[in-house]
DNA sequence: CATCAGGGCCCTG
DNA sequence: CAGGGCCCTGAT
């Protein structure tokens, strides 16, 4: 057993951000619905997420110093050594993109402002975006870890793998992992990998790490690419089937109609759409289509976030049944 | 004790 | 295009 060093991030600096209005925070930032793991730690109004970029570890804390109508955030960048200011700027743009602070949702509050069921979501949900700050390849190794598992083996997968792959950092008194880079995990063997009990996924892992390590897969150039091409590039990933695809297309902000509906989702919007215990997913899709066209994923997206939101504040009993920890 | 499905996907026939 | 197998766990 090697014990593994945290590092520490000293330096800092900080820098305002005015997002596009409105813009809310905590319900863009925060997801109730997703499991805990200590990439990321959510306050009331402010939020921590360990991050790589330009091979640099960093820490980056948000603070909600706005409203939802007139938004500004405080963000604290934090490094182990000093940062230059074209490196800076072009984080930000970055962060920009990550959190959805320049995305112009009006076209979708407009088109569903009088829809029966987004009418009373979006008095709780306005201003909010989809999340998806965390980086394609961070994302890809969670919809692995969330295949065929139920939350409670998601998250030991998760920390199993942080533990053994992961870099501890502390920064601004929090302590965090960061989520292993590419080539590390491309070289483990497999057995190793299949003693942290991940089964099967244990040779996606390893096989995707190495396309991203070899820049087979490269996120800021899917982003210029067109929604056909991304999903070939990404189907083209060993371990990436048509249920994590629309999850991953989120991370590149791209909407578009929904296609798949997983088990545990299928019961939900049962409830939310027809106030039924289960329908069919067919029908459920269809009627999501009808409903919010090319923006029914993200709808769905809203109505899930909405529900348990509101869960977090008052048990709803029929989402507790379903939510098996 | 055995059986099964779970926040899928790959591979085969 | 349907269906079996896959790792492991906790529920039954």
């Amino acid at each position: 057993m090697t014990k593994r060093k945290v590092i520490v991030l000293k330096k800092q600096c900080s820098t305002e951000i005015v997002p596009k209005a409105p813009y809310n925070f905590d319900k863009t930032v925060y997801d109730p619905s997703h499991f805990p793991t200590p990439i990321e730690i959510w306050k009331p109004g402010k939020f921590w997420k360990t991050m790589r970029f330009k091979d640099r570890i960093l820490g980056i804390k948000f603070m909600d110093v706005g409203t939802i109508s007139k938004p500004k955030i405080k963000l604290t960048v934090f490094s182990a050594s000093e940062l230059k200011k074209e490196f800076i700027r072009d984080l930000i743009k970055d962060i920009n993109f990550r959190y959805g602070f320049n995305e112009d949702l009006s076209d979708f509050h407009r088109q569903y402002k009088s829809d029966s069921l987004l009418r009373p979501v979006f008095k709780r949900m306005r201003g909010a975006h989809s999340r998806s700050f965390e980086s394609l390849y961070e994302i890809i190794m969670i919809s692995i870890v969330l295949q065929n598992a139920i939350v409670r083996r998601t998250v030991q997968m998760m920390n199993n793998l942080l533990n053994k792959y992961g870099q501890k950092i502390k920064f601004n008194g929090k302590e965090m992992y960061l989520v292993w880079k590419p080539n590390k995990l491309a070289k483990v063997d497999e057995k190793e990998l299949r003693n942290l009990k991940v089964g099967y996924r244990a040779k996606m892992f390893t096989k995707i790490s190495e396309q991203f390590a070899k820049g087979d897969v490269n996120e800021y150039r899917l982003r210029e690419m067109s929604l056909e091409q991304v999903e070939r590039e990404l189907l083209k990933l060993y371990g990436v089937g048509p249920a994590s695809l629309d999850s991953l297309l989120g991370i590149l902000r791209i909407h578009q109609p929904i296609r798949t509906i997983s088990p545990w989702e299928q019961k939900i919007y049962s409830r939310l759409l027809f106030n039924k215990v289960i329908v069919s997913p067919d029908k459920i899709l269809r009627e999501l289509k009808r409903r919010y066209g090319k923006w029914s994923v993200f709808a769905g997206y809203i109505l899930f976030e909405d529900l348990f939101w509101r869960h977090d504040k008052k048990s709803i009993p029929w989402l507790e049944k379903e939510i098996r920890l």
